[in-house]
DNA sequence: TATATTCTGACATAATTGTGACATATTCAA
DNA sequence: TTGAATATGTCACAATTATGTCAGAATATA
């Protein structure tokens, strides 16, 4: 019994050459043509991935995304028309796994299902989503709304402990402890440093999700999920 | 052998919805349609969480859920019916571990029974309850009826020594063994200025639960569980 | 009422964190 | 390899927040 690959798309032509090239790879394929039917079969289908469009009639594909990942862990790849900065991070606001700029090479479809399923099965998420902020664990990219910034490896290490931990009070010892694998010479208080660095790439306006808490420690602030 | 959610609600067609949406999300359901038989039921089937609805014929929502609580860890979130923001926090008020305000999305459900659930795994409660008030000892927050205010080290420190005791008399002495392990150095009296303070966060209106036992001490006055 | 106790606000001080500048270390490209 | 760019840790000092103390007012108790 192997579990489908869902592919949200509305256009017909290009839905079916995914189809086929993916079961000539050797997965099962079910097909949607618009976000209301797409929705009712992730839900019914337990599939093993979500190939999602963003632009669709009905239910928009963000909106999907977002439901269908509280509902469910299942691995999703959104689909994004090319050029629009904007447009692929929004995809990630949803909470998806992976995105693909279309017109994609087959090729490199059918390689990054593989290595979202992979990452997958090893419990791990190439992206990490917490509110506005999407943290990519391969570049190290992070994504603020629409702006990308590349972090350093401390501040990598940094922030991905806080996100790996959202709306919890962290330590400096224990962001030490999970970021840097006790492999930490320095003084405490460097912690400080980075984040005011991270602070200044992270804000969004007045607000600053990265809280102190005073006596104890730092915090980052997310919408609950 | 999985431990059943046991949803506790009596309107019949409401509950059955919840019931199917339950199941397809991978959980076993049991449902009990009168205050009476879910406490029963609460009691007979080591349910692994508990749906309870506050308007209930026999026992009422609140009833049902200070009893269980006394008897047992297991969660429960409330579903409560009206909008109103202080029939939601009257849930909590009995000791529930989060609320749904009806009518809910279903999508909504499901992550708020995994996030409890969640949290109960890690062993540890996140929140203390006592009367009205709620505090999160992973975060110092501390909520009063609407209100949310962050709490510093020894206030929190204070207010959880209060909430782990309520209506006992403590004595300023028991409050620094207790809240401070030893570690303070001050004249006994500076917890009064902590009370002060602490009394002008969690009054309401004129009613203050932390209560002055002349010559004795203090004593944080809580509706018995 | 007289006395003991607690409340209150103001204040001083202590504790903690923020900031910018700087020195050193590391990385990367030529 | 060298040199430039970048990253990181440290420091001094500023800013902020928390805490303890006190004196006098208010309150409780006998």
């Amino acid at each position: 019994m192997n579990r489908p690959i869902l592919v949200i798309e509305d256009d017909t032509s290009s839905a079916r050459w995914v189809e086929v090239y993916l079961e000539r790879a050797g997965y099962s394929v079910v097909l949607a043509h618009d976000g209301n039917t797409g929705l009712e079969m992730a839900r019914k289908l337990n599939p093993a991935l979500i190939l999602l469009d963003l632009m669709l009639p009905g239910l928009d594909g963000r909106e999907i995304c977002s439901i269908v990942r509280k509902e469910s862990d299942v691995p999703i790849i959104m689909l994004t028309a090319r050029g629009a900065k904007a447009d692929r991070i929004e995809g990630l606001d949803g909470g998806a796994d992976d995105y693909i700029v279309k017109p994609f090479d087959p090729d490199e479809l059918v390689v990054r299902i593989k290595s979202v399923l992979r990452r997958y099965k090893g419990d791990f998420r190439k992206i990490i989503n917490c509110g506005f902020l999407h943290l990519n664990t391969e570049t190290y990219e992070m994504s603020i709304r629409e702006e990308v910034v590349i972090l350093s490896t401390a501040q990598y290490a940094i922030m991905s402990t806080f996100m790996k931990h959202p709306n919890i009070i962290l330590t400096r010892n224990q962001l030490i402890e999970q970021s840097f694998n006790n492999n930490f010479e320095a003084y405490e208080r460097a912690i400080d440093s980075h984040i005011r660095r991270l602070r200044k790439l992270i804000h969004q306006g007045d607000y600053q999700p990265l809280k102190t808490i005073y006596g104890s420690g730092y915090k980052l602030e997310c919408p609950e999920k």
